[in-house]
DNA sequence: TATAAAAACGAACATACGTTCTTTTATTTT
DNA sequence: AAAATAAAAGAACGTATGTTCGTTTTTATA
């Protein structure tokens, strides 16, 4: 045997990045084998070799491009708030959106850091700070405005973060909550987190 | 070679125990091996079966002594609480404190859930969700007073629990913030968001 | 249409893994 | 003090893993 007729780069790797992202997702990136990885999608071991280079790379790929679109799209979904509240809200939104809709790169990519090698993690890290840092200069804007009030602005940030993206572990987009709900009820938690209102 | 002069049962037990808890905290289940942990013992790989039966055993007895361990702390910070306003305090009080002194069998108790075996994963999720049921019950009372405005009492448990147990993965005890100043403040949090005050 | 490149196969390599087994020595029990 | 048990060493087994390589066939380029 050979090259199959119809095979094409552009799509095994598609399909490479599409079966590595649900393998490493269910089982983690130690379990999951090239040799599982290539049965999945249809070729022998040895040909992944023609659109990765290893194992590790695969892994960073996919992180790395998650990470990259997140970043993207919430600028793209912030562009246009100005005022502290509004642009809570909008962050609330995106990020509950985001993290369902690509609830496995999201999971990788923070359950999956210790498995990257220390220059791709360095690399992933940073971004992940400047993801959080997006937050952060909402609530400071907010506090300089006399909208919000927190005690300590880097607390506030993982203590939203964490909630928000807890979420993502066990929300059923089939289930008994739709996502407009389940938003709005994260903004009111969020809002009155950081609203003066004893 | 063969037995050490000197060598205990208990005690190697008890080191191998503390290796494995720290090595899978630290790589992950499936990257820790078991010669890695024994050199860590200062065994022999085959010394480590004299006292575990498998390397999935190991697993599940660091997450079962974990929950049963977690549960009985729970009920013990709960005792004396009636009030659903100082239940909820206490609540948080214990989960935080818990989660910061314990924190790498909290990460193992959830991050490695999937590498148990299906009859033992069963086991370790049925504990959690009693743990959860406390949380639930708490809201669910204070709704019923009175004192708390819940829309959703599964997704408020939810929100919460993924709120507060976010804070283990980054709180560093030693670092700019005490763990009473770190209580305060999400009780504030806690409390806003279930709170009717608009 | 001839040639170069791409994509697959299939076999193999070196290594590492969890685990078992036999043997030896230290500790505990009688 | 003798016998039984427990805990370690050390070697080995079978298997699985990431990866490489030579070959073959299909697609793209000239």
């Amino acid at each position: 045997m050979s090259r199959t007729a119809g095979s094409s780069g552009a799509k095994t790797l598609a399909a490479i990045r599409e079966a590595g992202l649900q393998l490493i997702y269910e089982h983690g990136y130690e379990a999951m084998t090239l040799r599982r990885l290539a049965r999945e999608v249809g070729l022998q071991p040895g040909s992944l070799y023609n659109h990765i280079a290893t194992k590790q790379e695969l892994l960073f790929d996919l992180i790395h491009n998650h990470m990259i679109t997140l970043l993207e799209s919430l600028d793209k979904a912030l562009e246009g708030h100005t005022a502290p509240v509004e642009s809570l809200k909008a962050f609330t939104a995106f990020h509950l959106t985001y993290h369902i809709e690509r609830k496995r790169e999201v999971f990788i990519g923070s359950a999956e850091l210790r498995s990257l090698d220390p220059e791709n993690r360095d690399i992933i890290v940073d971004l992940r700070r400047t993801y959080e840092d997006r937050l952060c200069a909402i609530l400071d804007a907010g506090r300089a405005s006399g909208d919000f009030v927190v005690e300590d602005v880097r607390v506030a940030t993982y203590a939203i973060l964490a909630m928000l993206t807890g979420i993502c572990t066990w929300y059923d987009p089939g289930g008994r909550i739709d996502r407009e709900a389940l938003i709005r009820i994260h903004e009111r938690l969020v809002l009155d987190g950081v609203t003066k209102n004893r």
